[in-house]
DNA sequence: GTGCTTGCAAAGCTTTTGCAGACCA
DNA sequence: TGGTCTGCAAAAGCTTTGCAAGCAC
């Protein structure tokens, strides 16, 4: 794991990977987003693509949507709204409150998922890595 | 991604780590669970633990934590409940909602974790793949 | 007996990392 | 100029999978 720190450079590489990452409506994995990437600028590197979207996640400029085994996905869209994966194909889509019933007993209205589970999880850092990075400073 | 099936067979392997997960309060991998797992029947494989812990969490008897490009981790306690997780070391908790103070701008309280985020999550089948699983039938 | 499940080991894939050169501030 | 950052490629690490034998029902 990486030591939490805030992007002191904005790099070409880094500014196309955010920009385009912005611009998508859906959410890309990282070989997606190199795909895209890489007609604006030929030449970057696929580890490059890695190394930017796990700073900018840091920063909080970004979402990563971990997946079980496979790719991590990244959002672009940091506003408050929520997620709906297909445990099959693992599509994902977006939900906005209205759309949702309820944390308790959820129930995804609109999407046309049928919804088995949820999970709600806060991210941060424990009280040990926070004293740590406190204490870094 | 595999199929959504039912478990067909409770096996001495499926049920011996569905116990010993029911059991823990940690959030283990699937290679803490298969260290564990092991003094019981030693000579199970990590194939097999695997393919256990994915068949139960499809059929909702655990829940999947899945960390990004790391380990997925479980939790055998599928009641209503949060988590939080440290960005730096990993460490999963639990939170109760009493710990949690709204979720459009959440505060975990009484954890003591400095938190950077949150993530709400739903997880079943698209429409398109819930179509294809009632015609499999 | 049927066909789901296991153990073993290899393969698969995504993500991370070392290094030398390049670049931003 | 100094510390970051990049490209490249190899390495790492978790998870999946093929196959033949075993087991649950």
């Amino acid at each position: 794991m990486h030591t939490a720190q805030k992007s002191q450079r904005m790099t070409r590489q880094r500014r196309v990977v955010l920009e385009e990452l912005k611009k998508l409506k859906t959410h890309p994995s990282a070989e997606d987003l190199y795909s895209i990437v890489r007609e604006k600028m030929p030449t970057i590197s696929l580890g490059t693509v890695y190394r930017n979207l796990d700073l900018l996640w840091r920063n909080g400029q970004i979402l990563k949507l971990d997946m079980a085994g496979g790719q991590c996905r990244y959002d672009g869209d940091v506003s408050p709204h929520y997620h709906v994966r297909c445990m099959e194909c693992g599509i994902i889509e977006d939900l906005t409150p209205d759309m949702v019933r309820g944390v308790d007993e959820p129930v995804v209205l609109k999407s046309g998922f049928k919804v088995e589970g949820w999970r709600l999880e806060f991210s941060g850092l424990c009280p040990a890595c926070n004293l740590a990075s406190l204490l870094a400073d």
